[in-house]
DNA sequence: CGTCCACAGGAATGACGGGCGG
DNA sequence: CCGCCCGTCATTCCTGTGGACG
């Protein structure tokens, strides 16, 4: 039985049919994509398959260290490598096993211990169990299953300045309390500056090996995107200019190959949906914006209510554009939001410390300026258009009633 | 020069909801 | 169900500080 929805979405769906194909397959431009060939990375993928093939024998592998900026390739190497020697160990009947995590997004010593955990088959709570008691779980069962674990710990930088090193501590030694198992480790991370935080202990036992990742040059990045692109569009969706302008926009930044793929990948969404038959250059200009402005708006819709809150401060204060706000003045701002909704008023530390959050993830931009005689405080700029701040802000429960408000605070002088 | 403003931002501590094992 | 530990968010208390003013 027809309603009447379905003649209107068959011609949605017919439409896109009809339009020009540009994807072969979308996929292989997703991030999380580990691609079976990854260029200008084969010297790494030899070194660090040299470094874990012990495994293959029974051997503890070094372990080891990475270093690089985001984006060239850290990740992915060492996921091709991992999956490689998994496979490798499985045709030989060996136990070899693999475990990825990345720290940032487990966040916690806990949560990168379950982890652990799981690779070797045990579960354990979200929640709940002491550190230690996780942890020696994963060692008898590490043992008892006589299992060569690899533990890839992806942005390991975020952990210890969340978490300290303590527990990449006890991992280093682990293997002092096993008989059967063996346990190596592969950090990687984003900063350089990192060692300088880590116990020299730890630094020592965690970089028997070191391996460091070069940024990807623009010639580089066109290498890696043609490749893909290769798997990605079909025949002549792609312009040739548009591959050289991702990758030289991209290279002018970082060489950061992730935002390289997306901005292809975005850009050829955006022809798509325009009903193109192929992505031209003003694509990718687009798409660079709309990567931007998507971000932002994700981030911001899903801010705590006194986060938003202190941004919708910095919004009311609308000379505050060209002079910046300062602490004091969004903090008097925000006082008054609060009383207006009946919300209870966080402490000026605590803001202080939501405006240097909202800074950090981009929505703000915040410095420190002295006054000389008459104090020191940050200066707060909206790092984001206002009238996206308008739109997301108005969206929201609460926020969104006082949209339009006119703070008291700012209409009695200076 | 030193003073002293208006905060920055570190450290310790607490309240709270969730989830254990016994 | 209890006592305990967890992570998160917030408060309290604190010391530190760039530079205009006197």
């Amino acid at each position: 039985m027809a309603l009447p929805g379905d003649d209107l979405l068959d011609s949605v769906f017919s439409d896109f049919l009809i339009r020009p194909k540009i994807f072969k397959n979308r996929e292989v431009l997703r991030h999380d994509f580990v691609p079976a060939h990854l260029p200008h990375r084969e010297e790494h993928i030899r070194h660090l398959g040299g470094i874990l093939a012990p495994a293959l024998r029974g051997s503890r592998s070094s372990n080891v260290f990475i270093y690089g900026k985001p984006g060239t390739g850290k990740t992915a190497v060492v996921r091709y490598v991992l999956s490689r020697l998994v496979q490798k160990g499985q045709d030989m009947g060996g136990s070899v096993r693999g475990c990825y995590v990345n720290c940032r997004v487990a966040g916690t010593d806990y949560r990168v211990l379950a982890s652990l955990c799981e690779a070797v088959g045990i579960s354990v709570p979200f929640t709940g169990l002491a550190k230690g008691e996780v942890f020696d779980r994963f060692r008898a069962a590490l043992d008892a299953r006589r299992v060569l674990l690899v533990g890839v710990f992806d942005e390991v930088d975020a952990l210890v300045r969340g978490q300290g090193d303590a527990v990449l501590y006890e991992l280093t030694r682990i293997n002092e309390g096993l008989r059967a198992g063996k346990f190596s480790i592969i950090g990687i991370s984003n900063d350089l500056r990192f060692k300088e935080f880590l116990d020299p202990r730890v630094l020592s036992s965690l970089s028997e090996e070191e391996v460091v990742f070069r940024p990807y040059t623009a010639v580089e990045l066109r290498d890696i995107l043609l490749e893909r692109a290769r798997l990605a569009f079909v025949e002549g969706a792609l312009s040739e200019g548009v591959l050289n302008l991702c990758a030289a926009l991209d290279a002018a930044e970082q060489g950061d190959a992730r935002r390289a793929l997306d901005l292809l990948r975005v850009a050829a969404e955006l022809a798509e949906r325009e009903g193109k038959p192929c992505v031209v250059e003003e694509h990718v200009r687009q798409a660079q914006e709309k990567i931007e402005q998507d971000r932002v708006v994700e981030v911001m819709r899903t801010l705590p209510l006194h986060s938003k809150l202190v941004l919708f401060s910095v919004y009311l204060m609308k000379k505050a554009d060209v002079s910046g706000a300062v602490t004091g003045n969004i903090y008097e701002v925000y006082r008054e939001l609060c009383g207006q909704l009946a919300v209870e008023v966080l402490t000026q530390r605590r803001v202080s410390g939501l405006i240097s959050e909202l800074d950090m993830i981009g929505l703000l931009t915040a410095r420190v300026v002295s006054f000389g005689r008459y104090g020191r405080t940050k200066k707060v700029y909206l790092s984001v258009p206002r009238g996206v701040v308008r739109n997301v802000l108005a969206e929201d429960n609460w926020v969104g009633r006082l949209i339009s408000y006119e703070p008291k605070c700012l209409s009695r002088g200076e």
